[in-house]
DNA sequence: AACGGAATCAACCGCGGGCAG
DNA sequence: GCTGCCCGCGGTTGATTCCGT
């Protein structure tokens, strides 16, 4: 099947899953130069890649407040409580979900979300399997309805399990506890050293808790020798970072530890 | 251990809307 | 108002991984 896109017309741009260097480049190229143009961005990049790729590799998974783990109980409660009223608008149900994307939120609810639906449709309502399964979300203290914060946000998220594929960010990300700061909010941010990632970041959120402002996000400073992926040597702990918020308490943050330590690179 | 089907998810595509000229 | 460019969205595909036999 060949289509062609206005977009990536042009023959000789790669496709497919993208490689750490190409990550890299993407990366040094949006801190240096932002994100204003993507169709010109492959080209100041050095990436033989087309712009809307570009975009969608950056907004799916190397933006760094993109948060990395499994969607949690409350979470599918929203998703499925928002698809109820919004339909197949994951834009509008992703912006409720700070850090999670369209696209992942998308892959989720016709991976996991769409047959608990269905299950819950088909299954009458005094059937045992419901009443077992309302037993567990008790159990296990789970509102089965949504719980939104007060600004509609969600704050924690279950780690998910690494994957081994050489694109993967769970790959790239290497932490520095010693940039890391709990704000009074209780919200995780990270300071890199080096030079403003972003003067004029385009992801932003009216959310306070969440806001990534270039205050408080100072992106990686990426040198030649700097290597993102776990197949080298990472030269300085001061690499790309997915944000994310937590509350103190939250496990989140244990897993950043983890991650920290190294767990993710013990393949 | 090997195989095949199912599940997962990153990435692609076309389309529509916004905006500048 | 018209046209072209660019961006973002939602549907879909296909490579990879998982899991049961």
């Amino acid at each position: 099947m060949v289509r062609t896109s206005s977009y990536c017309e042009k023959s000789g741009l790669k496709k497919g899953t993208w490689t750490p260097e190409e990550d890299r480049k993407l990366i040094a190229c949006i801190s240096s130069h932002g994100c204003r143009n993507w169709r010109h961005l492959p080209k100041f990049a050095g990436l033989s890649r087309c712009g809307k790729s570009c975009r969608l590799r950056w907004m799916n998974y190397l933006r760094p407040d993109i948060k990395r783990g499994n969607f949690t109980e409350e979470e599918d409660n929203i998703i499925i409580s928002l698809h109820e009223s919004l339909g197949n608008r994951w834009s509008q149900i992703a912006a409720v979900l700070p850090g999670r994307t369209d696209n992942e939120i998308k892959n989720h609810w016709h991976t996991n979300l769409k047959k608990k639906t269905k299950q819950v449709t088909k299954i009458p309502p005094s059937s045992p399997v419901e009443q077992k399964e309302t037993q567990n979300s008790k159990a296990e203290g789970c509102d089965p309805k949504p719980i939104l914060t007060q600004n509609h946000q969600i704050l924690e998220s279950t780690p998910r399990s690494p994957q081994p594929s050489s694109s993967k960010v769970s790959d790239l990300a290497i932490f520095d506890s010693n940039n890391m700061t709990m704000g009074q909010d209780g919200v995780t941010s990270v300071n890199f050293s080096g030079a403003n990632f972003w003067t004029e970041p385009s992801v932003t959120d009216t959310n306070d808790a969440y806001n990534v402002t270039s205050a408080n996000f100072v992106a990686p400073k990426l040198d030649d020798d700097m290597i993102l992926s776990p197949h080298s040597p990472v030269s300085s702990a001061e690499v790309f970072f997915p944000f994310m918020s937590y509350e103190e308490d939250c496990d989140g943050l244990d897993w950043l530890t983890n991650l920290m330590e190294g767990e993710h690179l013990d393949n």
